[in-house]
DNA sequence: CTGTAATTTCAGTACTTTCTGAAATTACAG
DNA sequence: CTGTAATTTCAGAAAGTACTGAAATTACAG
């Protein structure tokens, strides 16, 4: 297993197979999308295959998966007749799609069973209680939610500048309070 | 298994289990939590157990790892031999804490694992790239830790406050650049 | 078409995680 | 202390997930 990668990019390869397993993201898949965002050329199966020690149907399972994520892309390369795979060239669209499959695969669902129970009418104390605590996580939800798609539609430039800006959501949200309040 | 919940409690408590084995936490301990988050009286481990149908042990288990995970805290009930246990009263508290344990498991470890890559000389030029791709991850993913923990800092009535305002981080962001660029 | 390379599917196996019951430990009332 | 209730631990069973090799399918060069 694993060969030809040196020592650098395999512990890089290996930690995101780690915590790959701490998300939905099984091992394997992790460590096949840290190889393919550390290379610069395009990886085909078998490289892949290869690099890892994986089995050839394992690779073509975990590419499936990271498909189905959008997170890698598909492209022929000339005079190739296998498939070549790479992740986008800008890390904050791989970041911008990984909150947002996150978001359809875990947020949505919860939403939606959210509201299902808050229109029912509560059989006694208790699920008024209960109801109550789901308005609550329904809105802070709902509200995050609605945070984190407005920082996904900035571009890497405008938010590499707010970085280098040192903006500080604390800051900027003190600096509007000043603004209403006059 | 799952005696005398009602079905909407019962809907929901599944739900979260359902969702919990998405994350880290697994389904029987996500069950529990959302049991605990949605009634009002604290719990002990044995109502746990007969409400949702666990062995006894299981849901020691349980309640060690939502300790350790500082969502629950231990409280002894008057006239009680029993451990009762119950979660935050406000549903922020408990958001902001996930999201501190996430960050504690998940991020500083890549973190760690990536700044320990990045002073490492690149051998060769492939090296060179992915260390490039490492400093990039590296610096959004710090850049977002950041903002996040400004965004924990504040106070649910701050955050309720904002939410009723209608205020969206794009319109805040516009008006940061406004006053700015005066 | 035909033959071969590339990829996918899938049943079975290996591995990992979760859950349980029994035993051990701890906590405390009397 | 002693006895009992409450809790924890832990080895093994059960359940769930991931991985493989073999076979099937697909893609395409000639």
């Amino acid at each position: 297993m694993t060969k030809n990668l040196t020592p650098m990019i395999q512990s890089c390869v290996m930690h995101f197979g780690e915590m790959g397993s701490r998300w939905g993201i099984n091992r394997t898949v992790g460590q096949m999308y840290a190889l393919i965002v550390l290379n610069e050329a395009p990886l085909c199966a078998d490289d892949i295959a290869e690099a890892l020690g994986f089995s050839r149907s394992n690779v073509s399972m975990g590419i499936k998966e990271l498909l189905s994520w959008e997170l890698i892309k598909l492209q022929h390369l000339p005079g190739e007749r296998r498939e070549f795979y790479s992740a986008p060239g800008d890390v904050w669209d791989i970041a911008k799609t990984l909150i947002e499959q996150r978001r359809k695969r875990e947020i949505d669902p919860t939403l939606s069973t959210l509201r299902n129970l808050l229109i029912e009418e509560p059989a006694n104390a208790g699920e008024e209680y209960a109801q109550q605590r789901m308005r609550e996580m329904y809105e802070l939800i709902e509200m995050l939610t609605q945070w984190t798609s407005e920082i996904q539609r900035l571009d890497s430039a405008k938010l590499g500048k707010l970085l280098k800006l040192g903006s500080s959501i604390g800051k900027v949200l003190d600096l509007k309070d000043k603004l209403l309040s006059r």
